[in-house]
DNA sequence: AAAAGTCCTTGATATAAATCAAACGATTAG
DNA sequence: CTAATCGTTTGATTTATATCAAGGACTTTT
């Protein structure tokens, strides 16, 4: 993963991420209360992460794709404090933290690779408190379907098209909204010509209009 | 801070906290763009975090007290995320990133210690996500004065009185809501005898009624 | 002590999103 | 093939919170 090793060392690396999993669409990874042993590295296909409390309502916390991590909630407590559930068929690379902890103090490079994806997803969760406490409807869809679709970009997929993998209902949890509020902002968005949707199929027609909404600057082209 | 050490061991960790700073009240300990040398360790005084996006919108993502840490959003673009400003004269501890993940080599529980501190972190975080996706204002501010009194406790203070570093506005930056709602609800707790206000000061006068008030239903009956 | 500036409270009104409700399309089961 | 289920869309209505507005309570400055 991190890069900036020797041979040898690859393969020490390599011992550690060894055991591979298996997980159907629709079954945990972990859940809540679970003892935490491994990180995951997701190899292939997609989750969710989600939040549960007393009163049984739900808060989806993250979509994960192949290359990301998760289980770091583990780390602090020993035990698991959210489900990760996967949203289609799916591979990952069981991690051991012992293991990982060991190779980090050999590996300086490895420590630092595992400061960086910490960091990372509490940078990532600032973002999203903003999105939570700030942003109106449009505005939390549209940062997300440019999220999303960057990453699968970055993972060699088209950077317009997509299919999703969750519910409208869980986009909904995600973004603090109800799956009416998405089924009719994705509608609205359509109308104005900014995407094309049909179910899970997602086209982004006008990339910079999406931008806009999101407040952020459109890609700096110089024409 | 972490314990499990030998007095040699003690001596090394105390190396990469010596140098202190001072932050005056309304002073930015660091700040978006900042280069990420250290992490600081909070001695004394009170700090929050927050983010702004381009069009200028705020938002607080954290309070932070003695000894809790600060700066982990910088670890992985080696450029700090957000703004610690100093709510209160405050003393903090200037522990330089390198000699953190240098030490963290040579003491696992030390390694271990830091790992935590991240979860914790994250893990703070997914609980946002919930508080600020699935609940109501009253239900966000009920959770928040409990959790600070609660942190207060654990430091030595009161496990029912308490005086607000933050004003109306911040809490509601932080709990996504306008200062409006926050000194409305803050009236209407008055009103029912669950807590005592005058300006800063908050008194818990039923804390069994605070934490019903944190896990109830939006809509509980259906009759 | 008066003036100015913050911060806070409260009332009236507006609004974005939730809720309630119905129907439709796609997929799965019988 | 038909029924059942799940996910989605859309409309009507409600509601929680935002917004606008004004005044009050402290704190700091002059």
């Amino acid at each position: 993963m991190p890069i900036g090793l020797e041979v040898d060392d690859m393969k020490k690396l390599d011992e550690v991420v060894a055991t591979r999993k298996q997980v159907k669409q629709g079954q945990m990874l972990f859940s809540n209360g679970d003892a935490f042993k491994s990180l995951y590295a997701i190899r292939t296909g997609f989750f969710k992460t989600c939040i549960s409390n007393e009163d049984g309502r739900e808060q989806v916390t993250g979509f994960q794709m192949a290359g990301e991590i998760i289980g770091l909630d583990g780390i602090v407590t020993d035990q698991h404090s959210c489900n990760a559930v996967a949203l289609e068929d799916a591979e990952v690379c069981v991690m051991p933290f012992a293991n990982v902890e060991e190779l980090s103090r050999e590996f300086p490079v490895l420590q630092r690779h595992v400061h960086k994806v910490m960091s990372r997803e509490i940078v990532r969760e600032n973002g999203m408190m903003m999105m939570l406490g700030n942003m109106r409807a449009e505005e939390r869809l549209a940062a997300f379907l440019l999220n999303l679709v960057q990453r699968l970009h970055a993972r060699g997929f088209s950077q317009s098209e997509m299919i999703l993998r969750m519910t409208r209902e869980e986009i909904g949890s995600y973004l603090g909204l109800k799956l009416e509020t998405i089924s009719r902002t994705f509608s609205k968005l359509c109308d104005d010509g900014i995407i094309e949707v049909k179910q899970r199929y997602v086209k982004i027609l006008a990339p910079d209009e999406l931008k806009k909404i999101t407040n952020q600057k459109p890609c700096q082209s110089k024409i």
